[in-house]
DNA sequence: CGCTACTCCTGCGCGC
DNA sequence: TGCGCGCAGGAGTAGC
């Protein structure tokens, strides 16, 4: 379940291994991986043949590749990216055109060669919740409750526009973060998984930051106090670290793969997936309290019931 | 305009 | 043993 830190590891692999490289040929096994885009699986193809991956962005759990076209100047600024959102399961590997072939292998790019490089691009996802989509960069007004005003304006596909900026972002700004979960009237888990206010958290990770800050899912994001909210973005940050720190190092096999940070869900989680087990905090303290799970959202969410208690006036 | 419910998918694990 | 169902969930969108 791809999150930000194993966004970030396969945005740092892409710009390791791609970058610099023209797509030579691009092949869609299966349409639904690239319905995103909007004019269908051959145009797909034919926008990304001959095109030059210039660098690997990202803005919260989106991650794009601008492109410059074979007839573009060679200082112009890109106008066209490769889009990719990884969903549940999205994997992009650079391996081996020789390799097998993955069971949910979705599309292959074939890359111009470079020493010591594998030849090939693979998006496999198993759910298709995830996609690629070739489109437009426009300038942003970089709206979401991080961002300040930059110039120059950065230049982003329209369907990441909208996305904030995550807690490792240096331009996340947690003044403006506390400000806008005052102004709503909503729980503070529902907050945190709003990629517009803040980018990059998923169920699990909002559960482990909640868990962390001793917050309950359901408090009112209105009565946040200062220090309240500072100690969630810490908490935020720094399971986001940990989790990068861990997907970090599996990277170095000639794969940029998604499983790769998948080691750290096992080892480290505090309170995602373990009901019915006691709370580390708690047991070190000498107290006893119990993760529970609890149905949210159409989701799980995972809590400790004796360090986060129900609040006065929650909002489920 | 803001929130909720639904939808897109597949594989796995459980109960009968 | 095999089948069917519930669950897992990011995020866009329809609908109230």
């Amino acid at each position: 379940m791809p999150e930000l830190p194993e966004v970030e590891v396969v945005r740092r692999g892409l710009a390791s291994w791609v970058a610099g490289r023209t797509v030579e040929d691009a092949q869609v096994l299966d349409p639904r991986s690239v319905r995103r885009h909007a004019l269908g699986p051959e145009d797909f193809r034919g926008q990304l043949e001959g095109a030059t991956v210039l660098d690997a962005v990202r803005r919260g759990k989106y991650l794009w590749l601008p492109l410059a076209g074979p007839a573009d100047p060679p200082d112009a600024a890109p106008h066209t990216a490769l889009l990719a959102h990884l969903g549940m399961s999205g994997q992009l590997l650079v391996e081996d055109p020789g390799q097998p072939l993955e069971k949910h292998l979705k599309v292959r790019l074939s890359l111009s060669e470079a020493p010591g490089m594998p030849g090939e691009l693979r998006f496999v996802d198993q759910r298709i919740f995830g996609g690629l989509a070739v489109v437009p960069l426009v300038p942003t007004h970089d709206g979401g409750a991080g961002g300040r005003s930059e110039s120059p304006r950065p230049l982003i596909p329209a369907e990441a526009a909208h996305i904030g900026r995550d807690p490792l972002d240096p331009l996340f700004d947690p003044a403006a973060f506390h400000a806008s979960l005052r102004s709503r009237r909503t729980g503070i888990k529902r907050a945190l998984l709003d990629q517009r206010l803040v980018s990059g958290i998923g169920n699990i990770y909002a559960d482990e930051a909640l868990w962390g800050a001793r917050l309950h899912y359901a408090r009112p994001t209105d009565t946040l106090r200062r220090s309240e909210t500072a100690r969630l973005v810490e908490a935020v940050r720094a399971v986001m670290e940990r989790a990068l720190a861990a997907g970090g190092t599996s990277f170095d096999s000639l794969y940029v793969n998604v499983n790769g940070a998948s080691g750290y869900f096992s080892r480290s989680l505090d309170a995602y997936g373990r009901s019915g087990r006691p709370c580390r905090r708690c047991a070190a303290e000498g107290d006893v309290g119990v993760v529970v799970r609890e149905p949210f959202m159409g989701r799980s969410s995972y809590r400790c019931t004796r360090c986060q208690p129900v609040p006065r006036n929650a909002r489920w």
